[in-house]
DNA sequence: TGGTTTTATGAATCTTTTA
DNA sequence: CTAAAAGATTCATAAAACC
């Protein structure tokens, strides 16, 4: 049976360069790949109230070196470039650790960027340390097989996704947990599960009905499970068994429906929280600046990253006004105000104003 | 006159590499770079042997540019690298036409890559011809000298400038428009201004104040302009003479905020050490004094040397404290707590109280 | 049954100082 | 140098447990 067969939806247990080296020239019209990430991690990592943390140490991430990872990305990048067709285009999904080496390794290839896609977390796992930025986010590369090539874009599919306005290059997008998350034994079957909502925007954008879409590092099948749903041909590849039998399952379970399955993610249009610190950041109130509540019973003075001095004591503009009314908690936007012109204008309105300023640029 | 010498707003105009090639080993605390990635433009990339490179037509012309692009990044990054205090990070801003290579250069050269932050554009330049998504953001690397350096984080401030909330890798700022843009005869005076608001950001959270900041691509001036702001020492490398001119005028301008509002928010560990047994030195806790956990499930008691008792075990409040209850570790300041007008008030309540006591007394 | 509190957990390159 | 001790550190969400 070939790829371009009478089943529909292909899994294959082996290596995904010998198994992809098996398909004609030209086959495949979307490659969507979660290939290992070279975590290359330490030691065990605690949360601070001392619960470990359930990492991925899987023997299949773990590369000798930066010239082993990139000979690795070379060769199965190549076969894929082999077997994609010219109307095709390959996404790949990583993190800071191997995006890098992958996107240059693309280029080299001969492979055209034409986006990387941040996928920004709306429920990351914070940093426990407190050594680093959360890291919040994970980034995609959409690629033509050639700066020539004439590649398959559904625009207005993407535009009618998101309300009518222009898709953006960033999706916020939840992790995926509860019910979606496929479990063995009570436990995560697979330690890097991705959302159905990330393969569903890859899909609908790249493919149409009937194309046949490849995943060369399968894993816990998402990209099986959403191309049956979305009506495309499919094509998995998984090395360790115990992942073949979990996608497998999970794509049997899944029904072709109607394109009206993702509403539910789409209504974000709430007002953006707006942290004090970028007022300061964007010069609407200067470090030093007096701040009073309405009756100018107390005051306290702003510093450069945005917490607030009052006595000896500084903290959050809601913190210290909390504090300074002896209160439970206190609303610091609405509580604190500056002078402006003579009078005292409370902070909420410099809030207003930086949104505007967001809007209109 | 070098780098560290009496003038703090330094404007250099030469080519960055044989330009910090004249700074001394290890002297810069931060650096910010924003460089070229107009591989089609050719005028912005020189070979090594000093040849231009022409704009890209043919597939063999794309190998020989991404191959000069890599040979450029290669000789920048080494050299700031050689500068760059142990204690130093570097940051460097682009898009997925370069930012791919960059981040594999300098992991090629040892650098050590904390983060990638997506600089996500809230008002960005749409696709007007509809073939690809909103190229809504750029990515920024922060990467550290090595694997072992002991980096600069300020991550309490970077905690209060979010309202409380650890700071994550995806940033919401508006592009540069309106009048923090600078103008030329009318027209905007360098085509890829930032905005201060991101190097705001960045020179918080991985500098002092006093520290020496470079940017080996000074451009329209933007890392200068919020260095001064923020009273660090700058040095700034421009090849382009107009930019030279836009960006010290805009410098001079710049007024730095007042000192104490400098201050930042610290954690625990900018504070000195406090022994346990200090508290019972200036009688700030009394041997036999018994302890309790919040919860009151585990007492001990505090013996003459700054152990404590529980059972028959004694040791460290820390050892004890992660001994009850059956942890790796456990911090005693906050686990163990006395009495104080009936109430229990933890142990780092008492380590303030000495603190304050050192300070005034 | 319903509302509140507690617990579990997610691709993580996750400490610093002293002996 | 290594080993041990001190001690600093978390956000959003869902499921489970508890009133």
């Amino acid at each position: 049976m070939t790829a371009t067969g009478s089943d529909p939806m292909r899994i294959v247990h082996g290596e995904c360069v010998a198994e992809m080296a098996k398909l004609p020239d030209k086959s495949v019209d979307l490659i969507f790949a979660d290939p290992p990430y070279n975590l290359q991690l330490g030691g065990g990592l605690r949360r601070p109230e001392g619960s470990e943390v359930d990492a991925v140490d899987d023997e299949w991430d773990r590369f000798d070196s930066f010239a082993a990872y990139d000979e690795f990305s070379r060769s199965w990048l190549g076969e894929a470039r082999r077997i994609l067709k010219d109307t095709g285009s390959l996404w790949v999904i990583g993190s800071y650790h191997n995006i890098f080496r992958v996107g240059a390794t693309l280029q080299d290839l001969g492979y055209w960027i034409l986006n990387d896609i941040i996928w920004r977390k709306t429920n990351p796992m914070p940093n426990f340390k407190g050594t680093r930025f959360t890291n919040a986010h994970e980034t995609l590369i959409w690629c033509a097989k050639s700066e020539q090539a004439r590649y398959r874009f559904n625009y207005h599919a993407m535009k009618a996704l998101n309300d009518d306005l222009q898709m953006r290059s960033d999706w916020s997008i939840p992790l995926c947990t509860g019910a979606e998350r496929e479990k063995l034994n009570g436990r995560k079957a697979h330690p890097t599960q991705k959302p159905e909502e990330l393969l569903y925007r890859v899909l609908l954008a790249c493919s149409e009905p009937g194309d046949l879409v490849l995943d060369p590092f399968l894993g816990s099948g998402t990209t099986g499970a959403v191309a049956k749903r979305l009506g495309r041909r499919f094509m998995g590849i998984e090395r360790e068994e115990t992942y073949i039998g979990v996608a497998r399952s999970r794509i049997e379970r899944a029904r072709q429906v109607e394109l009206d399955a993702l509403e539910i993610s789409r209504g974000r249009r709430a007002q953006p929280r707006v942290p004090f610190g970028a007022l300061l950041e964007t010069g609407l109130i200067r470090p030093g600046t007096p701040l009073w509540d309405a009756r100018r019973r107390f005051e306290a003075r702003v510093r450069a990253d945005g917490s607030i001095l009052h006595g000896k004591e500084a903290g959050s503009i809601h913190k210290i006004g909390a504090q300074v009314q002896n209160a439970p908690s206190c609303n610091g936007w609405t509580f604190w105000h500056m002078e402006e012109a003579g009078s005292l204008m409370p902070l909420d309105a410099l809030r207003q104003r930086y949104r505007d300023q967001q809007q209109t640029g």
